[in-house]
DNA sequence: GCTTTTAGCTAATCACATTAGCTTCTGTCC
DNA sequence: GGACAGAAGCTAATGTGATTAGCTAAAAGC
């Protein structure tokens, strides 16, 4: 009986998913290999090592929140958009939390680094979205930086369970976003 | 010649700095031991192994950013505490990069975790600065929430070099004070 | 002064990641 | 059909770091 056939991509795909069952940072070649029904070195034939693996899990989780944003905005504008979008990013953390932790820690090694443009298609999506409160350009990179950093870290203490209090963690992030949205209008220019 | 006097906290303290010098990440009993003047085996005298050693850590930093947020608040109150609170957190993460992120990463383990009381002080000042803005009760848990995020966000964009661009961390800073300060003044009750 | 505890040490073990080198399977070209 | 090149797997070996076991000497208590 044939065996599923390996390569850089499904191997990577079975990293992400494992990183999101275990935790990002108990993803390693070993486990992988078990979960792939391989040896451990058996994975350098597809793989360059621990390094590369996470590495690679960065770029795919980045491309695909990039277009889970790009689809959840399609089409909206303004507050709406703004909503959508912070929506989007929570269920990614929430559904892809060891993804996320691959997309928050990777850094862009070299020139041709495919996490470059990766970033910069996520990047992107939040761009435009702010774009919708025409804000002076100045603001506008601060603004890109709050939402993307506050709606990240609201959405990895939740899920690493981090707020105690039985206030359910929903409204919070709704009047979270409902904080920005409007200051976000009121500094439209 | 009497060799320095070890122990769990003198160990802790050492393991803190390293952190700061060399990043969380890379803190190990090897490294430490060899700071120490020490082989690796004798640290387990004074600390339980490396996760222990990452707890203690957590509870020394946060026990420490707790003081300075308490500090660096008392006497003022309003837009100028929450200014305050924010230069003295930025200060920390700063100076003490290796410290933030054991406290970002550290979870309690099990009751009478000293780490509770910690956080619960460090919750406290930040609690105290929103007091100040009068919101409803039913709000001023979202607000904490939302200031809880936004500490973690500041941490992001100032250790990551997760932003591409070359504008100054220190105006997005401000820039994201001036906008907290700017809706928390808006919803006052 | 003797005894008990403590803090250090060496040696051994375990868990990973990684590398080297062998083998087998597959698909291609003659 | 068969020889052969390359891919993809494997076992064995190496290196690093954490951890445990068990020994020894110093120091603290009586």
């Amino acid at each position: 009986m044939p065996r599923e056939r390996l390569g850089p991509s499904s191997v990577t795909r079975a990293a992400a998913d494992l990183a999101d069952e275990v935790g990002f940072e108990r993803l390693g070649m070993g486990l992988l290999a078990r979960r792939l029904l391989v040896r451990t070195p058996s994975l350098y034939k597809h793989v360059g090592g621990r390094a590369d693996l996470a590495h690679r899990v960065a770029v795919l989780a980045t491309t695909e929140l990039g277009d889970a944003l790009r689809d959840a905005t399609q089409g909206v504008a303004g507050s709406e958009a703004l909503a959508a979008a912070a929506r989007a990013l929570r269920t990614f953390v929430h559904d892809h939390p060891g993804r996320y932790a691959a997309v928050s820690t990777a850094r862009p090694v070299g020139a041709g680094d495919p996490l470059v443009p990766a970033r910069r298609r996520l990047l992107g999506s939040l761009t435009a979205v702010l774009h919708g409160y025409r804000l002076d350009p100045g603001q506008e990179l601060h603004a890109l930086r709050m939402v993307r950093s506050i709606v990240a870290a609201f959405a990895t203490t939740e899920t690493a369970g981090g707020f105690q209090v039985e206030v359910d963690a929903e409204d919070s992030f709704t009047w979270m976003v409902t904080f920005m949205d409007n200051g976000l209008r009121a500094a439209r220019s």
